[in-house]
DNA sequence: TAGGACCTTGGAAACACTATAATGTAGCCG
DNA sequence: CGGCTACATTATAGTGTTTCCAAGGTCCTA
C-alpha cells in the first residue's frame, strides 16, 4: 500500500510531495506505533520547513484511503500504524511500547448480545508488561 | 465496589464529599460509558459549586484504587466505565455509542509470539454500525 | 479548639489536535 | 515550454481535553 503511494505520479488524488515521501518513508515497515509527534520529530530533521499541520494533513489522509491504521490504544494519544494486515497489540502498562500480534484471532462472539449491531471488525488489545519493565519491576 | 465507596465512614482514604457522592452516583450502575465532561455537566446540576478539577480528580483516585475502568475506545476522549467486571466493548463507528459484551471470550493468544511479555489481560473493542445508524445509513 | 490531612475550587497552563489564510508548487494542457 | 489550476505546505491561531497549582475549606483527632 505506502510503496504504491511512493511511486512516480498521481495516484488516487495522492500528490507525492518530498513532505509526504519522507513520512511515507519513516513510516514503511514501521513496527513502532509512532505517534504524530513522534513521526514529526524524526521526519523534521530531513526536511527542517515541515509543518506539524502537514504531518496530520498526511496522517489523516493516509488513514481516510486505508493505508494507515490509527489506533486508540494508548489514552493520551494517537498512534498510527502502517501495518493494515489482520493483526492485534501487546501494551505494556508501564512505557506504553506497543508490539504487535501478527494474524487473525478467532473469535466466539456471544450470540443474542450484539442484536441489531452490525459488527464490521474487531481489535484485541492485550495488556501486560514487556521484558525489560518486568525486569525492573522485580528490583523494586 | 461503588456501593462500598458509597457508605459511610473512610474507605482506604476515600473520603465521602457531596461532590464525589454525586459523581459515584451518576456512575452507579450507568452503562452509558462517559466522558469527564459528560458527568460534570450532569453531576454540577445539583451540585452548582462543582469544579471540573474535582470531577478529574475523583475519576483518576477511582481509576487508581480500581472502582472504576478507564476506557481507550474513543479517540477523542477518555471514557469512563464503573462496571469493572470482565466484559468487552462495541462502538458505533458513526455515533460513537459504546454498547457493553458481557463476560469472557476466550482467546487463543498465538504461543510464542508474546515471549518476554507477561500478558495481564485483554480488552476486545468490536466496531460496526447500531441499529439506529445503520437505518439511517440505508436510506442516504 | 488547634493542627494536620485531605478535598475543592478557579484559573492558568500544558498538550494534542484542527482550522484558517496566505503562499508555494506539482501536474496538466495547450 | 509556460501558464493555469488544483492541491500542499506553512505559520499561526484556535479548540477541546486534561493537568497543575495555590488558596481556602472541611473533617478528624487530640
Amino acid at each position: 500500500m505506502l510503496k504504491k503511494l511512493q511511486q512516480k505520479g498521481m495516484f488516487s488524488g495522492f500528490k507525492r510531495t518530498p513532505q509526504r515521501l519522507s513520512i511515507l518513508e519513516h513510516l514503511d515497515g514501521n513496527t513502532s506505533h509512532p505517534s504524530a509527534d513522534e513521526i514529526y520529530r524524526v521526519v523534521a530533521r530531513k526536511n527542517p520547513s515541515m509543518s506539524f499541520a502537514t504531518v496530520y494533513n498526511t496522517l489523516n489522509t493516509l488513514v481516510q484511503t486505508g493505508a494507515v491504521r490509527e489506533l486508540t490504544i494508548d489514552p493520551d494519544r494517537k498512534r498510527y500504524d502502517p501495518d493494515t494486515s489482520a493483526h492485534h497489540h501487546l501494551i505494556c502498562l508501564e512505557c506504553k511500547k506497543v508490539a504487535d500480534i501478527p494474524g487473525d484471532i478467532p473469535l466466539e462472539i456471544p450470540r443474542g448480545v450484539a442484536k441489531d449491531f452490525v459488527i464490521l471488525g474487531n481489535h484485541i488489545e492485550f495488556y501486560g508488561l514487556c521484558a525489560t519493565c518486568k525486569k525492573l519491576k522485580r528490583k523494586k
